[in-house]
RNA sequence: GGCCUCGUCGUCUAGCGGUUUAGGACGCCGCCCUCUCAAGGCGGAGAUCGCCGGUUCGAAUCCGGUCGAGGCUACCA
């Protein structure tokens, strides 16, 4: 029976390949390890396995660390950090894999296979189509004498090294700490290939033996390792290493209950930066899609995450991705991050609709913080304070929206016309403070002046000076902008809408 | 084909044999607040716990079967 060794300090990694971005299922895998090493004071680490040199890029291994830093998932050791058990790419950790190898060679655990793929191929699609089905390798070249396979070696013949699975061995059982109990039967082990022709290790004979060279306590992956675990673990037997304890993580899902795909979904964590999500909601979303910290709380920031984290709280079910979940949060995260925060998470967005400069916001840092309170629980992501916003840098004259203006200007028996001329006086009126609270006043006393509801008196001046009859609150906004401006935007509706 | 998983409101989930008329969150609907939109507050609809049997005084919770979905079964990772 496989069991973890529970007195080791706990060590976890995260292991990309990098073939492509950081998805969304990647960045959940590497969440869980980041927080359980954090929550059981151990350490991550991060490793890239580049072992296929056909789809493995030096980008894509960029945009994986700076997603991962965007994210804010830290790593004790890996790429740029080193630590104690490097290197943390596996090209450059061949030599430990030919060491591991000798190992097993002289423990007679593995033997030379000379079949080649061409043969096996053609074993694999008889055994299918025949009664019995495929079950494996047939192990022709396990019963080949010491000798004749030396020989065979020392003339050049091409060969791969398989494990020499045990015959006397019951079922591989191990307890996956999200499982539980599992147990595969030996028989449909396959004496599966650790060293290729060329020299290099497969997947699992490398995973096993950065595993193990790491010293990784917990190994938290995705689910579709699970049945890879057994041939892992006796790998693990047959190196006499210790086992380290498993936690398989279930599939995230598209909204049509299909595969995340690139196709048919944003799929990387840089998308959704690039969208205007912010790292602590996207954290927070993917800790909870299959991990619960209680069943009540949805918020939770790193350093309850950090703190509460385990393994024991994580569902078996696959998760459906559900933006619209996760455009809420990213929402309540923007109402809660703070002015300072948001304008260095927005300027980006307001730069690239070409609102401002970024000289601009560092020179009256200010007035852009106090934009925050107009849009900070308006928006659900970054970009939304653009639209929202863009009438405040419109200058003298702003764009009218044609349907606000027949809904609140033209409109039958409003006195819109009235009540821009007057607002206009009071907005001119230097002996007015440029603030809200008397702006907003003096414009109330309308309501009686001219005998209106609120509504009439504050819908057409939102639409003179915003363009729209939708907008951040109106006083609020109208203090952030420039006296002669928006008497010249009354004047200027007052001229296209009234004729004066 | 073989081996291994998974299955509670539309979605994420709580639930570990009785405290459950199955709880929370997103979304949806309504009301309140209100200068618009939001945000916030309050309330509502929404799951016979895939299905069928069994165990039990009692099951979403245990067992068996079945259906559906998925993974692995590569000289990919």
């Amino acid at each position: 029976m496989a069991s973890a060794d529970s007195s080791r300090p706990v060590r976890v990694r995260f292991a990309p390949s990098p073939t492509g971005e950081l998805h969304i299922g990647g960045a959940r895998t590497a969440i869980y390890n980041w927080a359980f090493a954090r929550s059981h004071g151990g350490s991550f680490i991060l490793r890239i396995e580049d072992t296929d040199p056909e789809r493995s890029t030096e980008e894509n291994k960029q945009v994986i660390l700076r997603s991962m830093k965007w994210l804010g998932l830290d790593w004790d050791e890996g790429p740029e950090k080193g630590g104690n058990f490097g290197p943390y790419l596996q090209t450059e950790r061949f030599n430990t894999y030919t060491d591991a190898l000798e190992q097993l060679k002289k423990a007679d655990a593995v033997y030379p296979c000379f079949c080649t793929k061409e043969e096996l191929d053609a074993k694999r699609a008889q055994a299918e189509s025949s009664e019995g089905g495929y079950s494996g390798y047939d192990r022709t070249c396990r019963s080949l004498s010491k000798e004749e396979a030396q020989a065979r070696i020392d003339a050049g013949e091409p060969h791969v090294w398989r494990l020499k699975v045990p015959e006397n061995h019951g079922p591989i059982e191990f307890e996956d700490a999200v499982y539980g109990h599992m147990s595969f039967p030996i028989d449909v082990m396959d004496d599966m290939i650790l060293v290729r022709s060329d020299g290099t290790p497969t997947y699992n004979f490398a995973v096993v033996c950065d595993d193990t060279n790491m010293e990784i306590t917990h190994v938290i992956r995705g689910d579709d390792h699970l049945s890879n675990t057994p041939r892992q673990i006796l790998i693990y037997e047959a190196l006499g290493k210790p086992v380290p304890t498993f936690a398989h993580l279930s599939m995230i899902l598209g909204a049509d209950g299909r595969k995340l795909s690139k196709r048919r979904n944003a799929t990387s964590v840089e998308e959704y930066a690039k969208k205007g999500y912010l790292p602590d909601a996207l954290v927070n979303f993917l800790a909870l899609l299959g991990w619960s910290l209680d069943g009540e709380t949805t918020i939770i920031d790193r350093n309850t995450l950090c703190s509460h984290f385990d393994l024991d709280r994580i569902t078996k079910k696959d998760a459906i991705f559900d933006e619209t979940k996760l455009e809420w949060m990213n929402g309540s995260y923007i109402q809660t991050m703070g002015a300072s925060a948001w304008v260095d998470a927005v300027e980006p967005f307001l730069v690239e609709a070409g609102l401002c400069t970024a000289e601009d916001i560092s020179e009256n840092r200010s007035w852009f913080e106090a934009l925050y309170p107009l849009v900070a629980e308006r928006s659900k992501l970054l970009g939304d304070a653009v639209e929202k916003l863009s009438f405040i840098f419109d200058g003298p004259t702003v764009h009218l929206d044609e349907k606000s203006v027949n809904k609140v200007l033209k409109k039958e028996g409003s006195r819109a016309d009235e009540v821009l001329r007057a607002v206009r006086d009071i907005l001119a009126d230097t002996s007015i403070a440029w603030e809200c609270d008397p702006l907003q006043d003096t414009c109330r006393t309308l309501t009686e002046t001219l005998d209106l509801k609120a509504k009439f008196i504050f819908q057409p001046i939102r639409v003179a000076v915003t363009g729209s009859q939708v907008s951040p609150p109106l006083f609020e906004s109208i203090e952030l902008m420039k006296r002669e401006d928006v008497v010249a935007r009354i004047d200027y509706t007052l001229h296209e809408v009234f004729g004066d």
